[in-house]
DNA sequence: CACTCAACTTAGTACCACGAAC
DNA sequence: GTTCGTGGTACTAAGTTGAGTG
């Protein structure tokens, strides 16, 4: 059988990335780069998978040839897609993703994803996690399948508002959203202070929603704020081109000034930014600027570099009271422009500011880096707001582009950007009710998911089997979607962003395939950049028909094809809402994340653990889902140090540990020889001392092994993003750990909802 | 369908204010 | 008082999703 698929191995074959994108990891190095023949490339997707059969599956096999499957041939999705391959081959050659800090999964977190892996423990200090769908029995999930209950939220306010139920899908009976009349009026007659305080308490949470799919009745505000304008240079700091000064006029000026901030940035050595960038800036220029200025490498930009270097030193030094003012004027400005009213309740808006103009920086390898993203004027603008409220002014002299009054839409301002032409929104603050309830249903529909996921998963592992070959991709898909929580894929255009994929877009050289690797059988290697270019490196031991199954869809396929070529996130989506209303591929990170925190919860705490080890233990079950989802940060510029002083401080305290036990020592032997009360009280002492070090020694070493867990591992994401808040309260609730130490105030005005209504008994 | 666009969520990083350490 | 280190935030890029269109 497997003979049939040995060239599976050999062929497929990660090439492109490179060293230069990886360049840690030596395990990485050993890709070739293979895409020599290109030209030939474009012939052979006509012939590919004209061989498709397959030995396994023998038993099916005459029907699936001719049929649906391997039908590669029809290959109509495929086209669209040639287009782009061409260029990511030649592109690829050299492409050399930028460098920024490299990071990997590979940080000894590698989860054990097997299915066979039941059990999960840290392993001696170096947190090892296995799949959160696997770590439980099947008693454990046939037990949780029916479990759930809503719960009431609390008596008290019952009474105030008819309550939602907390199902949020069932709530739908009866409409009565009348705005609640009552807070206005208060809120009209008391002072400011009293307002905010009021808004402050508003529980949103408690009222109904509105089904009709508007998301507001009114909506006033003042508009953005916009970037200051350009401040030309002194005269005296000069720009040099061929050596020799030259005054450039403002609006090139402006955009060299942006270059020269950025002049240690090692983005300014790369070749596309400079080209980019240069381009953009001769657009600025006068013709005779343009006709003087043909040379990047000519420019100096050194003495306006200093004087911004120098500006910024000299902000630092300012007195305080100068800083108080600067505080108080930007305080004035967000009372101004930093809230709106929304259906009688005043929100906090999210970016309330424009983005300034400035030179585009993509993450990774960009193609547009360097860019000039444009000033954004007024004209620019579209305003969104109640028809009855006061519209925001424009600017004197200005005119808004429009100004609309849709309440199907959250947005309040808009315009569109210049570098990808896509819309830019200032929404409001995550604390705001239009975003709170919309998190809340996120959250229930991932418990919804749960509830089905067991027949979810049987039903792809049945269409592993099928004899479509576009059932079986869209099968294996979900499977790792639901396994190793990837990302849907959306295609992308070429050229127009960074090279990046996610489980749909997964391409040949993506992933390798190991039949046999050390002691685990039918291992996939997968290693491929992922959002924001940051890279996901995993090996995981699939099943075998997955196995087998990966092998056919690679048959016969180029390293920068498709793996799941007759596969899109569109496709997948619409399955999955076939499958579970309001399911798309994302839910399952959600899911997978959540139901991996509670439980790593409730494996990780141990009741007689004090309150630092019981948040270590949060932590490190955070850290779980951060592992799963991928989420790294670049290991802090001050980590190796901070983390000596750390050590330092430990051995510190571990010298004043082993002199408190010697006093103590003796102080015991002293008390023996006398027996009196005096020496029996400094025992008592003595032995307070040691337990106050012993305690403080702990509380070191635990801040020491959560940091160096932590060092590439970004907690942040998931615990704002993906971990249902409901979990966490409860968990503080059950355990009396203070929310503050768990969330922190931006993190708790987010989850008010949660904070307010979940109980210590709450289950995902 | 394929393709585009709009709207909204998810993401990492730069930076700075603030409190601890000196 | 000054420096140091760090958590919190602001910022904005980069995803996902679904609707509309031809």
């Amino acid at each position: 059988m497997s003979g049939d698929h040995e060239h599976g191995d050999s062929q497929v074959n990660c090439g492109s990335k490179g060293s230069d994108t990886h360049r840690h990891k030596d395990k990485h190095k050993d890709k070739e780069h293979r895409h020599k023949d290109h030209k030939k490339d474009k012939e052979r997707e006509k012939f590919k998978h004209s061989n498709s059969e397959h030995k396994e599956h023998s038993e099916k096999k005459h029907r699936d040839k001719d049929k649906e499957k391997l039908k590669h041939s029809d290959g109509s999705s495929d086209k669209h897609r040639e287009k782009h391959k061409e260029k990511r081959r030649e592109e690829k050659i050299k492409s050399s993703h930028i460098d920024r800090p490299k990071k990997e999964k590979e940080n000894g977190y590698v989860r054990d994803i097997s299915p066979a892996a039941i059990k999960s423990e840290p392993e001696e200090g170096n947190g090892f996690y296995p799949s959160p769908q696997y770590n439980k029995t099947k008693q454990e999930y046939d037990d949780e399948e029916f479990e759930y209950k809503p719960k009431k939220v609390k008596t008290e306010h019952d009474k105030k508002a008819k309550k939602r139920k907390h199902e949020y899908e069932e709530d739908d009976e009866d409409e009565d959203i009348k705005p609640k009349k009552k807070t206005k009026d208060k809120k009209t007659t008391e002072g400011k202070k009293a307002k905010k305080e009021e808004e402050e308490k508003w529980k949103w949470w408690e009222e109904e929603r509105s089904t009709d799919g508007s998301k507001w009745r009114f909506l006033e505000h003042k508009g953005p704020v916009f970037a200051p304008p350009y401040e030309p240079l002194p005269d005296k700091v000069k720009f040099y081109y061929d050596g020799k000064p030259m005054k450039l006029n403002a609006p090139a000026e402006e955009v060299a000034t942006f270059f020269a901030k950025m002049l240690d940035h090692e983005y300014t050595t790369k070749d596309i930014f400079r080209k980019n960038f240069f381009k953009d800036w001769r657009k600025e220029m006068t013709s005779e600027e343009k006709s003087k200025i043909s040379d990047l490498n000519k420019c100096n930009f050194s003495e306006m570099s200093e004087y911004f270097k120098a500006q910024s030193e000299a902000r630092k030094q300012m007195s305080k009271q100068e800083k108080q003012k600067i505080k108080e004027e930007n305080e004035r400005i967000l009372q101004e422009y930093g809230f709106c009213i929304m259906d009688n309740h005043k929100e906090r808006i999210g970016n309330f500011r424009i983005e300034p103009p400035g030179l585009f920086r993509g993450r990774g390898d960009h193609p547009k880096m360097g860019m000039l993203k444009r000033r954004i004027r007024p004209e620019d603008i579209i305003i969104n707001c109640s028809k009855d409220s006061k519209h925001p002014k424009p600017p004197p002299g200005t005119k808004w582009k429009e100004v609309r009054h849709d309440n199907k839409v959250t947005w309040l301002v808009s315009w569109t950007e210049n570098i990808q032409s896509s819309i830019k929104y200032i929404m409001l603050n995550p604390s705001s009710r239009i975003k709170g309830e919309k998190d809340w249903q996120k959250y229930e529909t991932a418990r919804r998911l749960k509830k089905c996921v067991d027949r979810l998963r049987s039903q792809y592992r049945d269409d592993w089997k099928s004899k479509e070959m576009r059932i079986r991709q869209r099968a294996v898909a979900l499977y790792f979607i639901d396994k190793l929580a990837l990302r849907a894929g959306n295609e992308k255009e070429e050229g127009e962003t960074a090279d990046t994929v996610g489980c749909c877009s997964l391409r040949v050289e993506h992933i390798k395939l190991y039949p046999k690797m050390d002691d685990q059988e039918y291992v996939v290697e997968f290693d491929f950049l992922g959002k924001d270019s940051i890279r996901y490196y995993n090996k995981i031991p699939v099943e075998k028909r997955v196995f087998k199954n990966l092998q056919l869809f690679l048959e016969n396929k180029q390293p920068e094809d498709d793996l799941f070529d007759r596969l899109n996130t569109s496709i997948l989506n619409k399955h999955l809402q076939e499958l579970m209303d309001g399911l798309t591929a994302k839910v399952f990170r959600t899911y997978n994340a959540s139901i991996t925190l509670q439980q790593q919860l409730k494996e990780l705490t141990s009741p007689d653990d004090n309150v630092l080890a019981k948040i270590l233990s949060y932590n490190r079950a955070n850290r779980a889902v951060a592992i799963l989802c991928n989420h790294q940060r670049a290991p802090p510029k001050t980590f190796e140090k901070s983390m000596q002083t750390l050590q330092t401080k430990i051995d510190e305290k571990q010298n004043q540990l082993s002199a408190a036990r010697k006093q103590l020592k003796a102080a015991k032997s002293d008390h023996k020889a006398s027996h009196d009360d005096k020496s029996k009280k400094a025992v008592e002492v003595k032995r307070k001392a040691v337990q106050r070090i012993e305690e403080q020694l702990m509380k070191l070493q635990v801040q020491a092994t959560d940091r160096e867990e932590n060092k590439q591992i970004a907690l942040g994401t998931s615990k704002l993003n993906y971990l249902d808040p409901r979990i966490s309260v409860a968990w503080c609730k059950k355990w009396s750990i203070p929310i503050e130490k768990i969330y922190n105030k931006t993190q708790r005005e987010k989850f008010a909802w949660a904070i307010d209504m979940a109980e210590k008994d709450y289950e995902f």
